[in-house]
DNA sequence: CCGGTTCCGTGACAAATGTTACATGGCCCC
DNA sequence: GGGGCCATGTAACATTTGTCACGGAACCGG
């Protein structure tokens, strides 16, 4: 699709000045791109930085097993820090991106992304923010990981998930909860029978049905 | 002390460029830090960012309940990233930095480190490079709390901590282990004692050698 | 040398998580 | 309706980690 500066100007939710947007709309590349497809695996290379318009894009980290732990999502208006560094360092990816849910985005090219850091203060601002926002993400990680038990770990990440998609029904396996959270299906079946029976939620085929 | 353009030349490996050393030999305010004073504390804010000259570094993460967990060091050439998202973004430290060994550093006025991004293309380099290196500690922080048992993970520490100081004797105790750590000295005692039996490491009071 | 403090070792038990093995039940497709 | 596949439930057991209780050893200051 050809990308207009008003298309841009209503999407980018007018955070960017607008020579900016003219540059945007001349060398930014948009695209849609359907659930299950990969954005990203361990070992490529990125030649350009997306820009989430609409969405959300699950942003994992395999382990030499083949197990791959969900770091944190991105959202609308959400842009990948590890891409920004790859890029700028030519560097292999070092995690999985997955679209979770259908997304539009807008592709910078990785020379522009440099160039125009000091030409817009608005760009320069994006992208430090961006840096901040993804710095945020892994510490609530961390926090998670190091210092909270399997079963509120769970609950945050149904949370999250519900929040994410915008409603309270999750299309979900036990299976898939066990290998983002790093376990067996097993635990997590257990620690959702818990939950259930505690009224927090409630567990059908394929979906779960937060409550509270 | 006052900051002369040779001094800096010579100890930040002639990374920066002449006209940037005159900059930070006169904007830039050289300090010496001992073991054990902290640099900052969640909740307060930075009005500078460190360059650590030699030394190091220990960037831990606190949670509610007053535990504290080890995210990774910062040695020599390092910046802190925290530091820099939280100037930019005169946010709170979300941290703690605490001197690990003697330290001495050079702290950049906040608004030096945007004003210079665009007019020195080797500091622009700096700081996207200091992002990446904090995003790889984080990044294998994540890794070992995820995928690793403590065993590993302790061992890891140790590595690591020898590295640092350089030396095949670490000069610590169980429980300050146990407290990067995030779990009880009772358990890294017991862990710690098996490595012994396994012929890893000997164990004394205060003082652990590493063998291998 | 004595008394107090800090550090370490360790057994016993509790709780959390991981593993194995198998049963059940829904769902799809023919 | 029957066969096969997939998701789930669950018991039983193993391993890992956390907690409690206590004793002893090393060190330190008088």
């Amino acid at each position: 699709m050809k990308l207009t500066n008003e298309f841009l100007q209503e999407r980018l939710n007018g955070q960017f000045e607008h020579l900016l947007l003219d540059e945007i709309a001349k060398t930014g590349q948009y695209k849609r791109v359907s659930a299950g497809s990969y954005l990203i695996r361990p070992g490529e290379y990125i030649r350009s930085v997306p820009i989430i318009l609409h969405g959300s894009v699950k942003i994992m980290r395999p382990d030499k097993e083949g197990r791959e732990a969900l770091l944190y999502y991105l959202g609308g208006m959400d842009a990948c820090a590890m891409s920004l560094t790859c890029c700028l360092g030519s560097k292999q990816s070092e995690i999985t991106a997955v679209v979770e849910e259908d997304t539009e985005l807008i592709a910078i090219p990785v020379d522009k992304v440099d160039e125009w850091m000091c030409r817009f203060s608005t760009w320069k601002q994006f992208v430090f923010q961006t840096y901040q926002k993804r710095f945020d993400n892994l510490l609530a990680t961390v926090d998670e990981v190091i210092f909270q038990k399997l079963d509120e770990r769970l609950l945050a990440y149904l949370h999250k998930k519900a929040q994410s998609c915008g409603c309270r029904v999750l299309s979900i396996t036990h299976e898939e909860i066990a290998q983002d959270l790093a376990t067996s299906r097993e635990v997590i079946s257990r620690l959702l029978k818990q939950l259930e029976r505690n009224g927090v939620l409630k567990l059908m085929r394929n979906k779960i049905e937060m409550l509270s």
